[in-house]
DNA sequence: GCAAAATTAGAGTTCTGACTCTAAAACAAT
DNA sequence: ATTGTTTTAGAGTCAGAACTCTAATTTTGC
């Protein structure tokens, strides 16, 4: 497809400065009203370059949310490796990160859902993959004595599903195009998770982390 | 400002029918994506009609907004009074109704609100005066012997928050562009919710409200 | 250094959507 | 009826955004 150097450099292309200045955009004004051209002028490149390396701008939004999907699968990976295990709070945390760097996805994915069926497809996928992934985490945090066996698979699944709707929704209860983001809302819903959280943890585990 | 007739008559006008089938689409097709050639289209009315009636396109939103804040603090109204008062869960259903009638507010605020700094302020006024309302509610529930008393202020806090987080993005994880919506979605969240909150409620009402 | 390939600039095309303007129609009050 | 007001139609304007095309420039492999 893309003639795509294989190996030889790993110099930053126009296409990595894209993608970049784009999520960075795209968090600040918003996925739905940056232009092309914004992009195109915030890097002082033309449309023509633009439309070298992209087909489209919808193409340039797939693969942001690839880039996300990697990162995240990256953190699943190390989170239930035996030498870099997680916790379920400090896997929280990380994952929350990686909500915040990629917010206006979580904002604005219904819409660019609705106008791209390639991405919705994309999303589907994901999310099918996060709740298994869920799943293991659970019965992996189980053993390890952080969590206590949740009862019925209802009460998982809300608890599954709580966890991500926060997560994802969180943020835009919390920011206003008003004024610049902080990374206040961040913290609160990590401590709002927490405390969601801490009747299925452990006594001893929910003491750790409630201590703070 | 508008030249409105006062009392006399409560014929449909093309007003109504431009608010109410907007509401329509808007749910069905995003209001991102609808144009106001969509509406008339639908309505089989010109731009000159529409535009007479609204100055703009925000006009119209801004107007289904008031529209929904109203119904809502009506429902607050009745769910406090004496005579109408209704515990929790039968009021979260009731709110619930409200929310997927005009969900596409939800999924989208956060682009409505960036390109309209009016529908902002509006929104925001309205949050916080559905958290002073959560606060009261709560207060009356205790003293009616469904809730037990919320020990933290952060507590409190959180599961004001998650409540409102997961009732208006709940059904953007559930509702497909692809397909027709269904009021599953709808039922989810109203089960969800109420295991979410069973820690929280008396033995008594918590026993009524999970027997289904 | 040179040819081929990859990358870039930038003007230009096309399309869509918000909104305007004018004239006509419908309606109301006298 | 007639006069004034409200409502409507619909063609038309304008701006912005996506995207194209061609010609230059840079990079790469030899």
């Amino acid at each position: 497809m893309r003639a795509q150097p294989l190996i030889r450099s790993k110099r930053i292309t126009n296409r990595d400065k894209i993608l970049s200045e784009s999520v960075g955009i795209f968090n600040r004004m918003g996925a739905g009203s940056t232009s092309t051209n914004h992009i195109c002028a915030a890097l002082a490149i033309s449309p023509g370059n633009l439309y070298f390396h992209f087909k489209n701008k919808e193409e340039i939004v797939a693969a942001i949310f690839q880039q996300m999907c990697e990162e995240t699968y990256g953190l699943w990976k190390s989170a239930l490796a035996e030498e870099t295990f997680l916790p379920p709070m400090a896997f929280i945390e990380r994952s929350m990160e990686i909500f915040w760097r990629y917010r206006f996805f979580h904002r604005e994915m219904y819409h660019l859902r609705r106008q791209d069926p390639v991405l919705s497809k994309l999303w589907h996928k994901h999310l099918e993959k996060t709740r298994r992934f869920m799943r293991a985490a659970f019965h992996k945090w189980v053993r390890k004595g952080h969590v206590t066996t949740v009862g019925d698979a209802f009460t998982f699944r809300m608890i599954n599903d709580i966890v991500l709707v926060t997560a994802s929704s969180f943020f835009q209860f919390y920011e206003s195009p008003e004024r610049p983001a902080t990374t206040k809302p961040l913290q609160l819903a990590n401590q709002y998770l927490a405390r969601f959280l801490e009747p299925y943890f452990t006594p001893d585990y929910a003491r750790q982390v409630t201590i703070q």
